[in-house]
Formats: structure tokens, C-alpha cells, sequence
DNA sequence: GTCTATATTTAGATAGAC
DNA sequence: GTCTATCTAAATATAGAC
């Protein structure tokens, strides 16, 4: 049984180093933050550090590990909410949530960078960012079953163009300046079938 | 007059790294581009780079002072358009055609990340940016005037908001997908007032 | 398991020849 | 003005004591 408790420590040390990590991750960036500074902050020496994890990148993985489970518990709350659209603007709401810490623009900002150099971590992102895209796709179509979304879309598209509005918000570095209302009145206003009486035509699209 | 061509060269010898440079950031970012690599590319030593640049990020800087003068031009040419919202919708186009080659992405990307750390570079963009944002304001506010663009919008905040929604889309540029149509659609349906007829309400804000 | 001490590597920047 | 050669500093990762 003692191997147990071990294990448990062990896993709340690496909870530890995670967390400090990713603060200074966002504060700083990846390369300006260095192993001895995640071990300052994390309570223990730099050797510490690399029993835990095999090296520097492994860490910043494990920041982003975390969201995976969490992205599909937060899908599934809104999976069968009974109108669609109401859904979707709420849950891009709670996907927004997190830009209104300062930090998390910076964290994005330093996953997008890394995620060309890690290949690993490009598995662990895509992983999460298709159960969104996935749960947005479905409530997107059942929206356009039920009239309340223009048939016009596609719903695996329009869950991706989505996604990116809400990578917008994150990078709207004024704190002063809250997005919510922006964010939501987009996304309606972009799923929304066309006004029957609307005379303006096209939507601002291009034909062809 | 030989001191006029000597400064020619220079300038010339400028342009040739920052041109080298800017394409080297694009693709590895910003620390893990060595001076030795920009100095490979624009044809001398690394001795040569800190002759005509006091330090990297001088190097850096000057890749996007290049973009200050190019934005003035852009948007006075659609300041005086007649149709405040085509002109919109179209300049956006015109903002958003870079994100179109991939490098453009990690270009932006490496900006967000070292305007954490350099002043001067917050300056030299926020210029830019500041140039862009006004145009836009001033072609909303004609928007709202004409009766083509919702009342209930602070053209300066949308101005804002916009140029996020375009940053966004030079973060997920897919070669695959181009985000003409969805950005034109976004924008249009965000800045439209609201249809006379529609019942639907709030367009999806919030209350209070 | 966690530390101290250090080996290794690499990058930015400079000195001085030509 | 542009090079070669080099200095200095710092960071990752490891070896080995406890």
C-alpha cells in the first residue's frame, strides 16, 4: 500500500510543478522561463524538476493535458440542452471564460508558437480542440434542423470558424474592455438564418 | 556626395537583413533564430548584423516598422469610398489577404509574444494599429450616420473588436480553408442593424 | 526521492585585423 | 565597412552524494 501513497505524492508533486509552470508559461513564454525558475517556484531544486518530467517540453505539455478531460465534461453539460442555439451561445461563453485571466492570452500566444516544434503537443491540443469542434458541429446541426441556424452552413465549418472568434477573445489583451457581448452577439448573428424580409441579400458574402 | 551613396547602401544592406530576418522569425521564431542564422541568410558574419543593428531585437523591431507606412496607405484608399459598409467589409479583406501565406501566422504569433518584453516594439505596432483601427472607426460611424450600420454600436469599440476577429484569423491560417467568406459574413451580420421584422430579440447579448 | 555541484552547449556581443 | 576569432554568460541536463 505504500506504493500507492507514492504514488499519490508523486502526482500531486507533478500537479505542483504543472501549475507553477503554466503561470510563469504565460507571464514569460517558454523559452524566457527556465527549468530553475519553474523549480523556485514549485518549492523544489532543478534536478527536481527532471525527475518528474523527462525534460522542459514535457512540462509544458502537461500544462495543456489537463484541459482535455475538461473540455469533454464541459461538451457534454451542454450536449442536450433542448435549443440549440441558446446551447451554443452559452457554451461559447464558458469556452471564453478563461481570456478574462490576463495570463491566458499569453498562454495561447505560447502554445500556438510551440505547437509547430512539438509534435507531441500538437497531438494533445488537436485532441481537445476536435471534442469542441465536434460538440459545437452537432448542436449546429440540430440548430439547422430545428430553423433556428441557417441551412446555408456547414456545420463542421461553422464550428471551427466558431472556435477561432472565440481564439479572439483571448487575444484581446485590454482588460479593460469585456468581449462577452461582442462575442455573443457575433456568433448569433453569424449562425442566424437569413430575415425573410431582409432586402440587403447576401450577408456581406461573395457570390460565385 | 559619396556620403549619399554610402547611405544608400546601408539602407539597402538594412533592408536586406530585415527581409531575411522577418522570413526566419516567420518560420522559427524569435529566440530560436540565431543573429549567425540572419547573418547566413543576408550574406555576411554576424559581426556584419550588429554593424548595421544594435542588438536582435533592433532586428526585430525593424521588420514590422515596415508595416506602419503600408497601413496609412491602405486605409486612406478606402476612406472616401461612398458605401461606408462595402468599404469595410472589403478593407477587412484586404487585412485579412496576408493571413493567406502561412509564415504570416508565426509572424504574428512571435509579435504577441515579444511585445510582452520590448517597449519600443509596443510602440512601433500599436501605431499601426491605432492607424487601422481609426479608419475603421471613422467608416463605422459613417455606417451608423446612413442608417447601413447598427446605432447601438461605439464605433470605436467595434473598430476594435473587428481587428481581433481579423488577428484571429491570421492564427488558425489553414491553406486549406480560406476564411474569406466566413469573415465577410461575421462582420457584415455583426455591424447590420437589427432587421425591423425580426422577433427573434436580442440578437443573442445579454441583458442588463 | 531530493539535493549540490557541474559538465556541456550555445548564443549574443565585442575586439581588433584588414 | 566587413571579416575572423573569441569572450562571457546562461541554460539544459546529468552525476553522484545523502
Amino acid at each position: 500500500m505504500a506504493r500507492t501513497v507514492d504514488a499519490e505524492r508523486a502526482a500531486q508533486r507533478r500537479e505542483q510543478i504543472t501549475l507553477a509552470a503554466g503561470r510563469l508559461f504565460a507571464a514569460q513564454g517558454f523559452e524566457a522561463t527556465t527549468v530553475a525558475d519553474i523549480a523556485r517556484a514549485a518549492g523544489l531544486s532543478t534536478a527536481g524538476v527532471f525527475y518528474y518530467f523527462q525534460d522542459k517540453r514535457a512540462v509544458f505539455r502537461a500544462v495543456f493535458e489537463r484541459d482535455l478531460p475538461l473540455s469533454s465534461i464541459l461538451v457534454s453539460r451542454f450536449a442536450d440542452v433542448e435549443a440549440p442555439t441558446t446551447a451554443i451561445l452559452d457554451l461559447v461563453d464558458e469556452l471564453a471564460a478563461p481570456a478574462r485571466d490576463p495570463s491566458a492570452s499569453g498562454l495561447l500566444v505560447e502554445l500556438l508558437r510551440q505547437a509547430d516544434r512539438d509534435p507531441e503537443l500538437v497531438d494533445v491540443v488537436a485532441r481537445t480542440a476536435r471534442i469542441v469542434r465536434d460538440g459545437l458541429a452537432d448542436l449546429i446541426e440540430r440548430g439547422i434542423t430545428d430553423g433556428t441556424v441557417d441551412v446555408a452552413l456547414v456545420p463542421a465549418e461553422a464550428a471551427a470558424w466558431i472556435q477561432t472568434v472565440v481564439d479572439a477573445v483571448f487575444l484581446n489583451a485590454d482588460p479593460a474592455r469585456d468581449p462577452t457581448s461582442a462575442l455573443r452577439r457575433t456568433v448569433a448573428r453569424y449562425l442566424a438564418p437569413p430575415s425573410p424580409n431582409d432586402t440587403r441579400g447576401n450577408n456581406g458574402e461573395h457570390h460565385g
